[in-house]
DNA sequence: ATGACTGCAAACTCTTTGCACAACA
DNA sequence: TGTTGTGCAAAGAGTTTGCAGTCAT
């Protein structure tokens, strides 16, 4: 059920001579399988059911080398902590400052940003919208 | 000549039952003299020329506090530190992610990203958009 | 006078780095 | 067999917190 995307991943891996270690399909398997922005810990938690033994600077090392392979996005920082977002499309992100909440938005076209970027000679330039705000339920604690 | 937003910020303080510091006043000054986006250390250096022995710990007391009354804006964290915009307006951050010099972007309207925060409940949401990748110089040096 | 603010120092967070062992190619 | 990757531990950065003295009101 998996194979199409540890396939990707591996041809990935191997054109550019890097080495295809469990803990790297694992790791990607897991970033798919959570479906959201997740934290290094977050990732490491849910590899560590399948693979015990995951040390998080590998997480952090792996989850970087995702971003780098195209086969992940790094967000943030937001909310305090770095984020990993298996969503390979450009798109917002709406953080709770009180809980940490992190929802997706899809309501903005940073091309006009990037484009801006381009314009002032940056390149490998990424967009990343984040909202911060205080969530209904926060709010009504409060 | 700064006596107009020094008489702001001393009504905006007395009205929440605030103390009047010198070092709030100067903090202030400062932050508005840099006219960009600084980091609690560079306020804190600027600061350091007219009142010594103030203290980090204070500088970002401070600047929370003006973030709160709506004399700067707290952008970040971008670049891996937290940034204090003196420009009120809202716009985006562009940021090199190898020498971390950050410039200002105009090209984006915010407002659906906030009316979508707001249509999940979220309240006081705030946009900040930061694009990040690598300037001119910093991609020539590679 | 009194209560908030400052300064000092230390702690706390997440993230990154160094080094030796193990494992992919 | 030779590197590359992993794990462990510790360091590093920026930011936040506690406490006692000081100062605005």
């Amino acid at each position: 059920m998996h194979s199409d995307l540890d396939t990707q991943l591996v041809e990935a891996l191997r054109g550019r001579g890097q080495r295809v270690t469990p803990q790297r399909l694992v790791i990607h398997r897991a970033l798919r399988a959570l479906d959201t922005h997740a934290s290094a810990e977050e990732v490491l938690a849910a590899v560590d059911d399948r693979l015990p033994g995951v040390s998080l600077p590998t997480v952090y090392a792996t989850l970087e080398l995702l971003s780098e392979l195209g086969f992940a996005l790094r967000v943030g920082p937001a909310g305090g902590r770095v984020l990993f977002d298996p969503r390979l499309d450009d798109h917002g992100h709406l953080v709770c400052s009180r809980c940490g909440r992190v929802e997706d938005i899809d309501a903005l076209d940073t091309g006009p940003a990037l484009a801006a970027a381009r314009r002032r000679g940056f390149t490998h330039a990424r967009a990343g919208l984040v909202v911060t705000g205080v969530c209904g339920p926060c709010g009504d604690a409060a």
